[in-house]
DNA sequence: TAAAAAATACCCTTTTCGCGGTATGGCGTT
DNA sequence: AACGCCATACCGCGAAAAGGGTATTTTTTA
């Protein structure tokens, strides 16, 4: 039988860390090929028209641009391109603007691989996927992953416990005062956060804590 | 019959706004009376000293240090005294922490005024109460007070978008470009919100808007 | 229509973050 | 013994946020 040819990949992203991560992943799979990566949204459509790829991996929190107006603009001149928005963040509006502007998909970034390789699979089939549990407030609750997402995220102990205090509101100061650290050593754990979950920002440091009930 | 003397509380908070709006609440009441304003930690035990009261309303997030541990001195050292916690944020597990340090009640600040003040005379007689509402993930998400928020904290529709946008993690710059506004208007509108909230972080704003499911 | 509220915008200062480094001691594994 | 991982700590820089003002225009409402 005709082995099928693989599938073009287009990964859209400024948080480089996932971005290699995703490709390594991906690599692994002989169906699907990442035909590109791109860390800045202007150099988006060149990419496109360079590679024509069947499909966009494309974060939502690109830098300087909104992730699914860009999306939006491939669906619309890209017909044929498939668009899968990837997001740190469980945001049911950005879902449901998602779903409005015409995407073919968003999903979480901390899903499985499986999850994420099954999701790839059907949105390139033709199908369409929204994360069920962004939108079921239940689910959300009761995290599936439970304690496991430190170990997938390889976060360590003193990282978990810096990101806790860091969502009850205090400074790195503060941080520092009650764990008996120095301020610098607070700020070189977060940095290390930071680079771990591919975030440069309290907020989004913050909403991943709040996701996983930190 | 005789009147009953009023009960003196004691009002221990460096959000300034919440303080005040809370002792003009308690003026209306005639059994109960504020003896005291502390906006510093370094003030409560002598103020507890100098005043006497059978009941203080403290902040979990006092500036410089924890509120639980001052709530916790306060149990062990002055038996007496009637010891309820007040928080901006919905944390299980600072209302754990609270519950296991001894101390009387925690609860919410945006808590209607009539059970602020049913939670009051319910800990003044010796009760305890521990907002259940915290602990109950499903009334979390199902927020009974919904829009509601905006209007009693008299929140503007502007410092509503602008919240959105802060959590969605852009910067000022971001926001500014993404409704067409200054930068400075955006720093402008953020400091009513935090004037507003009673709060001075970014964090404390996140936490806010997620709970509201802004 | 006059007053109040909301939205806009700018100034200045201080503090905190974010990001780039580097470095060292401890601890367990190969 | 050597390597990697973790936790600790420091430096410097630039960007952003926080906090303090003041001021003007538009819109709403009493």
């Amino acid at each position: 039988m005709l082995p099928e040819l693989p599938s073009r990949l287009l990964l859209i992203d400024d948080h480089r860390l996932f971005n290699d991560g995703l490709k390594s992943l991906l690599n692994e799979q002989p169906d699907l090929v990442v035909c590109g990566q791109v860390f800045q949204a202007s150099e988006v459509i060149p990419t496109i028209h360079l590679t024509s790829p069947h499909m966009v991996l494309l974060d939502v929190n690109l830098q300087g641009t909104n992730g699914i107006d860009l999306g939006k603009t491939i669906v619309g001149n890209y017909p044929g391109v498939r668009v899968l928005m990837l997001t740190m963040y469980n945001q049911p509006k950005l879902l449901d603007e998602a779903r409005r502007a015409g995407l073919h998909g968003y999903l979480l970034k901390d899903a499985s691989s499986i999850d994420l390789l099954r999701t790839i699979r059907t949105v390139l089939a033709g199908h369409t996927y929204f994360d069920s549990s962004l939108t079921d407030p239940v689910s959300l609750a009761n995290d599936p992953f439970g304690d496991d997402f430190a170990r997938r995220l390889n976060l360590t102990f003193r990282e978990v416990e810096i990101i806790a205090l860091i969502r009850e509101g205090l400074s790195n100061e503060q941080i520092a005062g009650r764990i008996h650290l120095s301020i610098e050593t607070v700020k070189t754990h977060r940095k290390n956060i930071h680079f771990k979950l591919g975030i440069n920002k309290v907020t989004d440091l913050i909403q991943f804590a709040i996701r996983h009930s930190i």
